[in-house]
DNA sequence: TCTGATTGTTAGCATTGTCTAACTTTATGC
DNA sequence: GCATAAAGTTAGACAATGCTAACAATCAGA
């Protein structure tokens, strides 16, 4: 019917691209993209940072100790990990074990390092470790390299 | 690690007895737990926020310019206003403008303040102004009220 | 004023993440 | 070695968030 009708609607979400380089009109619509594709890794990087954690402790890690510390029901574990598999980040078979591929490991050693620069800066502020570590929590997903290096100088700094 | 390797399912199924209803057992569980409170809440705070910037610098916030802002496409815009509405946080007709209710502006202003407590503290961290904008985009959702004093009090000791 | 461009909404789809209920598989313990 | 308990999966619901295509309303300029 009226094809041409998208060309008016498209110019107004066009964020033309190369025009945003050199000087960025909206800074902030570049953040909340930033924010928006950090949500969407969030949910991977728990569960393998948790699937290491628990591999390390226990020797292996099972859906039902992921929902407990997780604070979820076991299907949505299991949802959560059909969706890990695919990604290849871990590999599993059916009533059994979870274990990590080689791509999961390196993603959850850099979870792992991410999260303790946060942690051990938010204690070396002076704050308490339970605060910290719930705060460290939600921080972590949305910190870049850059300030996690100032963190760490500043955290070993004190 | 030999043995726990060969821990039965009763002995890794058994977080706390009692305390399961409304108390994980885990620190990290509840950290988990405020993580998902908060991310259900960003958007309203991202949306409410940018709102209330949008009627202070131009008088009015329009759809376009919020998608336009936020980097989403108007029907985006669209359903999350009819979630703000239901959820009082805003008022609107259709084709129309937005305006925020006297909750959603007690909230706007909430959420100012935080953002702006974490940028000024990532700026004065040493962090460059884009980085730190797209950081305390993230950040400002998961810290809490005892972090952000203590980002406060470094930002204006230094 | 009327017509076309801009803005906004509706409809419909996909994905993600959560749940409960019911089922299957595995492990335990007698 | 079998019955039962625990663990895990499947099915189905629901809400959020995003998208495109198409339709509707508003606005602005000739």
């Amino acid at each position: 019917m009226c094809d041409t009708k998208l060309m008016t609607q498209r110019d107004l979400a066009t964020p033309t691209p190369s025009a945003n380089d050199g000087r960025p009109a909206d800074l902030r619509a570049e953040a909340f993209q930033g924010v928006r594709d950090a949500r969407s890794r969030e949910l991977a990087e728990d569960y393998v940072e948790l699937i290491a954690e628990l591999i390390h402790d226990h020797g292996e890690a099972r859906p039902v100790e992921i929902a407990a510390r997780l604070g979820v029901r076991p299907p949505t574990v299991t949802k959560a990990l059909d969706r890990l598999a695919r990604e290849g980040l871990i590999t599993r078979a059916k009533y059994r074990s979870v274990f990590l591929t080689d791509e999961g490991r390196a993603l959850a050693r850099e979870c792992r390092r991410r999260h303790e620069i946060v942690l051990r800066f938010l204690l070396s502020l002076g704050l308490d470790a339970e605060t910290a570590e719930r705060d460290a929590e939600g921080i972590e997903h949305h910190v870049s390299e850059r300030t996690l290096a100032l963190f760490a100088a500043y955290a070993s700094k004190s």
